[in-house]
DNA sequence: CTTAAATGTCTATTGATATAGACAACTAGA
DNA sequence: TCTAGTTGTCTATATCAATAGACATTTAAG
């Protein structure tokens, strides 16, 4: 434990205390350590410790209560599988009660060379960009934009507002079945839209990827960067 | 941008200027925007801003000079593809010119229940556990803990001394192919073994990978759990 | 050589972070 | 009811983080 490097003790604490509930090792009390042996294991402050559990009570992951202790209030992460046939709304499966799709916004416009490219779209070509929030159990898991083909799904944005599924979506387009070609994965700090987005606190990580779609024919039909929230998402790659 | 945070101003700057460099947003100059320009951009003071370039002067990703600028001395992020065919020094290719194996330790034990499921192991069986650090361009990218089953593997560590190659050192105990069957990714905020172990500083992301390798049988014969720092590494799944 | 544009260094001030200690308030169990 | 164990609140002090301003030093270009 160090200081001077720009990150809050008490910041850091919690971010080991988050990842210990995480990996339940408080399974056994259903509660964190008394704040003394907190403070003493980390070989600091009792109020630096304090600090830290009111991050954690603030983000809804324990709750004191005097006299009782501090208790686990929500503690698992959720696994989302990747795979050639990757459906966002199957993989959550009963990790979750409620689930909801949202469209934040979408639009027209023209792409970046890189979308272009990833797209395989001609010179000139349009591209509808979707704006979509994931929600599991009214906490947000995921942020994406997503980029298709203008000529091909126009009027996609309509169709994913309405069911709230892109596999639903496509499917208003003649794409009965589709696959995932490639998927990359990185890490990142949360940046300010995340933490408003995701509801996030500064410091907090937010795992990205990129993602390529196409249809049965390997037509590219949809590119996507999605963030998810590092506290409450893993990956699963089943080969 | 915000303050009271846990996070220190110069730090989230820091972070993000760093992202900056890695998506080549300042590839044109091959340097860093002013300081005043910095500070005018993210709304804060200079001397802010110079903290955040202090940061990652010592992380050696800029540095800067006098009357010239601020020059970025490194920029790109390794691409680690995962397939069934996962294999470390092929993944990394031409990535990087010199790659390194080092065997940092090895033991022999009993499996945690957890270990021992993932390598169907029966009850009372015995695992060698090898703990290897991999280097590319002299810079750590990867700190894993790797589990064999004891009575295969015995001997694994000397193999591995030998080659600096998992493939090899199997190929040695008469397993000419693997694949992997699963891997899970997930991140963290990095420990403190992981400030020692990939010379990271606090605050810094980790990507933590989980997988299990088997024969062409089907068995299980490793499983690992490795640690990559997020702002030199990325994955890419393709199916 | 001169100048503009950078980074480097110094002083000073304010608010956030961390430590320390003391005591109040609440809970559960003996 | 009493007590041990725990969280809640308060005061005080030292260090770190951030802002502000001034000026020095170095580089590259005119």
């Amino acid at each position: 434990m160090q200081r001077q490097n720009g990150v809050a003790l008490w910041r850091q604490i919690a971010d080991r205390i988050r990842t210990s509930i995480a990996d339940g090792n408080y399974d056994r009390e259903g509660k964190v350590p008394p704040e003394l042996t907190l403070a003493s294991e980390f070989g600091v402050n009792r109020h630096t410790v304090r600090s830290a559990l009111a991050a954690l009570a603030e983000e809804g992951i324990v709750r004191a209560v005097q006299g009782r202790g501090t208790l686990i209030e929500r503690k698992e992460r959720i696994n989302f599988p990747i795979s050639r046939r990757t459906r966002f709304t199957q993989g959550i499966g009963d990790q979750a009660r409620e689930k909801e799709g949202l469209l934040l916004a979408s639009s027209q416009e023209t792409p970046s060379p890189d979308i272009a490219g990833r797209l395989k779209l001609p010179a000139g070509s349009k591209v509808i960009r979707l704006e979509t929030l994931r929600k599991a159990d009214r906490r947000p898991v995921s942020r994406a934009s997503s980029w298709f083909a203008a000529n091909r799904f126009g009027g996609i944005a309509e169709a994913y507002a309405k069911t709230g599924s892109i596999t639903a979506a496509f499917e208003a387009f003649g794409v009965k079945d589709y696959v995932r070609a490639v998927t990359e994965i990185s890490a990142v700090h949360a940046d300010a839209q995340d933490l408003a987005d995701l509801g996030l606190s500064p410091g907090a990580i937010v795992l990205v990827t990129r993602a390529l779609n196409c249809d049965m024919d390997g037509a590219p039909v949809q590119y996507s960067v999605t963030r998810f929230p590092a506290d409450l998402v893993q990956f699963t790659i089943e080969n």
